[in-house]
DNA sequence: AAAACATATTGACATTTATCGATTTATAGT
DNA sequence: ACTATAAATCGATAAATGTCAATATGTTTT
């Protein structure tokens, strides 16, 4: 994957409606995959393929606790796309 | 189009990386599409629709000038995306 | 060991997106 | 008016994405 694909799948996670509300209901903290679906009309699998993507940009991380994955938002990640939103977006004054 | 629609709308800017390139060569200032292409191997076509999905973000803005379209990044656009990536990242505190 | 549950993976399908070549529209220069 | 140039739009196609139902994997409980 080239650098350019790297940066594009970072921002990723916010270009589907349906991520940007799973991200909200994580905002009130960390929430297992089961409760993410009750309050989301979506199944099961697109679920499980949505936070996929999720984890793939770094803006999200599960933590395996038995059965349960407990997501949640990843602070670092959310710091990279920060950063990286802000190199793509500089104008250079030389 | 639904808020979410709109907001994930936004950061499609970024998710491409052929956009990236573009947001690249808009860093050093205002191009126009002619001299856009001359660094880019795709077809004018494909550019025109780049940069629609660019300009529909806010993030870019075009300035027509006679047959030319002078593109740049539009700040206010940057500054829309940054405070939105901040909304949909931060962590609630209750 | 068997049943129940949570999540991931697979396969299929529909929609969206990226891409191209051809055409159209608008402008500039001759 | 004619020609040339810049950019947008159109139509077609291929690739990627979102979605579901079914199945598989791993874990807990009985």
């Amino acid at each position: 994957m080239t650098s350019n694909e790297k940066k594009a799948q970072v921002f990723k996670a916010f270009c589907d409606p349906n991520r940007i509300v799973i991200l909200n209901l994580l905002k009130s903290g960390e929430k297992c995959a089961c409760k993410l679906l009750e309050e989301l009309n979506i199944g099961q699998s697109t679920l499980s393929h949505h936070m996929k993507i999720l984890c793939d940009s770094g803006v999200v991380t599960g933590r395996k606790d038995g059965k349960w994955v407990h997501y949640s938002i990843d602070q670092e990640g959310v710091v990279n796309a920060k950063i990286l939103l802000d190199e793509i977006t500089r104008i250079n004054h030389d």
